[in-house]
RNA sequence: GCCGCUGUGGCUAAGAGGUAUAGCGACGCCUUGGUAAGGCGUAGGUCGUGGGUUCGAUUCCCAUCAGCGGCUCCA
C-alpha cells in the first residue's frame, strides 16, 4: 500500500462521476471538507490482498504518529489510484480502507474517507512545513496458515521402537545436539567465529560487497573448487543406476503461470522476486519449476518409468540478512537437484532407500557421517512410511529424530529426510536431503500412460545426494578444519586441492629443469604450480604450504642429477623420495574416479597476482 | 527481522579530540639461496557511509550500511 500525507489547512473534495469501479454511496457522503487536516492518499496494491490486516495496522500506526507528530487534529483518507501500477481489486482495496478507517477511529481521532472509485474534484492547501509532504509505501506482514496442533518430536530406533525425547537415551553426538536444537530449542554452545572462515579466504571464498546480501563470488581457486564439485554432483547423478535426464532451464518463472504461483505460495516469504514493470517474476529456489515445466509436456510411457531430470541449479532464496553464513546459508545457491518420477510408492521406496545410499556414500567418501532429522507432514504420512524409514535406521544402525508437523498446513513433500552432520563448532548441519512429493505432478499437469493406457500423476522424489554445492564445499572446509584440530596440517583431498603439486626451482638455473617436469605431470591432468620467482627456497617453501598444495618439491643441482624428488606429502607431513613417474602415478590413484579441472591461474608463480 | 560485538591502505592489526602506525603483500635495487619469512628502499589510507556536537572528529553522539556471534527462521 502506499499513501502520500499532506498536513493541509483544509481539505474539500466533491465526486462527479462513478468510474467502472465506484462503490455506492448516499448522496451526503459525495462532498467533505476538513480543515487542519492530515490528507492521507491511499493506492491499495495487488500485494496487499493477502495481508490487509497486517498493512492496515502498520499504516494506521505510522498515520497516527505522523498525525501528532505534525500537530493535525484529524485524517481524511482519500482513495487515490495513481500512486502505484499494480493496484489491488476494488473490493479489497476498499475492505483495506474502511479497516484502515476505523482503526484510525477506534484510536480515538477524527477521521472520514473519501468514496472509492469516483471522479473527484479537490481543493487543497498544502501548509508547506518540512513535515508537511511524506510518502510512505507499507509492506505488512506475510499472513501465515495457523498451525493446529503442534510439532510432534521422538526417536524412531533401529529396533523401530518410538521413542520420546525425555526418555531416549544414547545416540551419536550429532543426534543428541539435533535433538536439542531441533525438539527441545536448547540453544548452542557459543564458539566465536568458525575457523572455516579462514580457508574461505585462503582459496578466495567471499561475499560480494557489491551484490544483495547472501551472495558469494569465488576468486580463481574457489571457482574451481566449485565447478569440480559440481562436474562431481553431476557424475554421482549420471552413474546412479538411475536412467537421467540433464536438462538447462532457467531461474525466472512468473507468477501468472497458477502452477507456479501455487508451488510459491507453499514456499512461503522467502521468495526472491523480479519487477520488471510489466510482469513479476519469482526466481527460483531449486529446479523443480523448470523441471516441472518440461516434463509435463512429455510424452511419458509406463515402460520408460522410472528415470530422473537433473540440473545444478542456480537457485534464490530471501533468507533474512542476519542468518546468511558463507558457503552455507546464502540467497544464490546452486542446487544439483535431482527428480526421480515414480510409477507408485512401493516404486517411490525402492528408489528413495537408493538415493539414501547414495546420500550416505558420499557423506562418507569425505570422511564425514550424517545423522538423520525425518520430517513427515501429517501423521498419516508418518504411518504410511515408516516401514521404510525404521528399515534405513536399521541400515545405517543410526536412530533417526523424528519430527511431525502440525496437521493441516499443506506442504509439497510428505516425508523429507535431512541429513545432518555435526560440524566443527557442535552444530549439526544439514547438507544432503531426500523428499516424497505427490502433489506437484497434478499441479503441473506431469503424467504418463499406465498399461492400459491411462493417464496417471507419478510420484516425485525431490533428492539433493550431496546438498548444494556451496554446502558441500561447506562440508570439505569443515573436513579440513577438524583434520587440523588434530594436530597436523589441514589437507583437502587431492582431486579439490587447487595446487596438486608445486615445483620449487632452487635459482633461476633449474627453472626449465622445473618446467619441464611440470610438463611431464600435466600430462597426466595432473595440476602443477611452478615457483619461478627470484625468492629464497625457505620463502618458496613457506608459500608452499601456506597454498595448501597436495605435494611440493625443490628442484635443484640434487635431483636433477637423481631424477628424484623429495616430495613433501601434505596428507601425511612428511618428505617422501620418489620419481616424477611415481608421484604421478600416486596422483592418478588418488583421483581416479574424480573430476579433473585445469588450472583456473597461470601455473608460473611470477605470473600471479595476489587476489 | 531481533539482540550483542566489530568496521583504520590489497590483507592482518595498533592507535588517539589536533587529518595516523606497524607487519605482510606490491614495486625497485642488492642477494643465487637446500626446506615455514635474506637485506635496503619506494609507493599506497579523505580511518564503512551520512548527519550532529566542537575552533577542530577518523576518535564523542545519532542514524545508516556491511561483517561476525546468538536468537527467530530455515519445504
Amino acid at each position: 500500500m502506499r499513501a502520500l500525507y499532506i498536513h493541509a489547512d483544509s481539505m474539500e473534495f466533491e465526486a462527479k462521476d462513478k468510474t467502472k469501479v465506484a462503490e455506492e454511496i448516499s448522496d451526503n457522503l459525495r462532498n467533505g471538507k476538513m480543515d487542519e487536516v492530515l490528507v492521507v492518499f491511499v493506492t491499495v496494491e495487488s500485494g496487499d490482498e493477502s495481508k490487509i490486516a497486517y498493512v492496515a495496522t502498520e499504516a494506521s500506526k505510522d498515520i497516527l504518529a505522523a498525525k501528532d507528530r505534525i500537530g493535525a487534529e484529524r485524517v481524511m483518507l482519500y482513495p487515490y489510484a495513481h500512486l502505484s501500477n499494480d493496484l489491488a481489486k476494488p473490493k479489497a482495496s476498499i475492505e483495506l480502507l474502511d479497516l484502515l478507517k476505523d482503526m484510525i477511529a477506534s484510536s480515538g481521532a477524527e477521521v472520514t474517507r473519501a468514496p472509492f472509485g469516483w471522479y473527484k474534484a479537490f481543493d487543497i492547501k498544502c501548509k508547506g512545513h518540512p513535515l508537511s509532504e511524506l510518502s510512505r509505501d507499507f509492506k505488512g506482514k506475510e499472513e501465515k496458515p495457523a498451525p493446529k496442533g503442534k510439532d510432534t518430536y521422538f526417536v524412531l530406533t533401529t529396533g523401530g521402537e518410538e521413542v520420546s525425547i525425555e526418555d531416549y537415551r544414547g545416540g551419536s553426538d550429532c543426534l543428541r545436539f539435533m535433538i536439542d536444537k531441533e525438539a527441545l530449542g536448547k540453544e548452542a554452545p557459543s564458539g566465536g567465529e568458525p575457523e572455516y572462515l579462514r580457508l574461505c579466504r585462503k582459496f578466495g571464498i567471499q561475499w560480494e560487497a557489491m551484490s544483495d546480501a547472501g551472495h558469494m563470488s569465488l576468486a580463481p581457486p574457489g571457482a574451481m573448487m566449485f565447478d569440480l564439485i559440481s562436474d562431481y554432483a553431476t557424475a554421482i547423478v549420471n552413474n546412479s543406476g538411475i536412467n537421467v535426464y540433464n536438462v538447462k532451464g532457467t531461474n525466472m518463472f512468473s507468477l501468472d503461470e497458477p502452477a507456479v504461483k501455487e508451488h510459491a505460495d507453499l514456499f512461503g516469504d522467502r521468495l526472491y522476486s523480479i519487477d520488471t514493470g510489466k510482469k513479476k517474476f519469482i526466481l527460483r529456489y531449486a529446479a523443480c519449476h523448470q523441471q516441472f515445466a518440461m516434463i509435463k509436456n512429455w510424452n511419458i510411457s509406463y515402460r520408460q518409468m522410472p528415470f530422473g531430470a537433473f540440473e545444478v541449479a542456480d537457485s534464490y532464496r530471501l533468507e533474512q540478512s542476519g542468518e546468511t553464513m558463507l558457503c552455507f546459508r546464502t540467497r544464490r545457491l546452486n542446487m544439483p537437484d535431482f527428480h526421480v518420477l515414480c510409477s507408485a510408492m512401493p516404486e517411490a521406496h525402492e528408489y528413495f532407500t537408493r538415493l539414501d545410499g547414495k546420500i550416505y556414500d558420499e557423506i562418507e567418501n569425505i570422511g564425514r557421517d550424517y545423522d538423520m532429522l525425518v520430517n513427515f507432514s501429517s501423521r498419516k504420512a508418518f504411518e504410511d512410511n515408516k516401514d521404510m524409514v525404521r528399515m534405513l535406521c536399521e541400515k545405517h544402525e543410526k536412530d533417526a529424530l523424528i519430527h511431525i508437523y502440525p496437521e493441516g498446513i499443506n506442504y509439497y513433500w510428505t516425508v523429507n529426510i535431512e541429513y545432518h552432520m555435526l560440524d566443527q563448532m557442535n552444530r549439526p548441519r544439514e547438507i544432503g536431503t531426500v523428499q516424497i512429493d505427490v502433489g506437484n505432478a497434478e499441479r503441473f499437469n506431469i503424467t504418463y500412460a499406465d498399461e492400459k493406457g491411462e493417464k496417471q500423476h507419478p510420484i516425485i522424489l525431490h533428492c539433493a545426494v550431496i546438498g548444494s554445492i556451496e554446502r558441500f564445499m561447506y562440508a570439505m572446509l569443515d573436513t579440513a578444519v577438524q583434520i587440523e584440530k588434530t594436530g597436523v596440517p589441514g589437507y583437502l583431498p587431492t582431486w579439490i586441492t587447487p595446487d596438486q603439486v608445486r615445483l620449487m626451482p632452487m635459482s633461476e638455473d633449474f627453472v626449465s629443469a622445473a618446467a619441464k617436469t611440470a610438463e611431464e605431470l600435466r600430462a597426466e591432468g595432473i595440476r602443477v604450480s611452478v615457483d619461478d620467482t627470484d625468492a629464497t627456497v625457505g620463502k618458496k617453501v613457506r608459500r608452499a604450504k601456506q597454498d595448501w598444495c597436495s605435494y611440493s618439491a625443490v628442484i635443484g643441482e640434487n635431483e636433477v642429477g637423481s631424477g628424484r624428488l623429495k616430495v613433501y606429502v601434505r596428507s601425511e607431513n612428511k618428505d617422501i623420495e620418489m620419481t616424477a613417474d611415481e608421484l604421478a602415478f600416486r596422483i592418478g590413484h588418488e583421483t581416479e574416479g574424480y573430476p579433473v579441472r585445469p588450472m583456473y591461474l597461470p601455473a608460473d608463480l611470477s605470473k600471479r597476482c595476489e587476489f
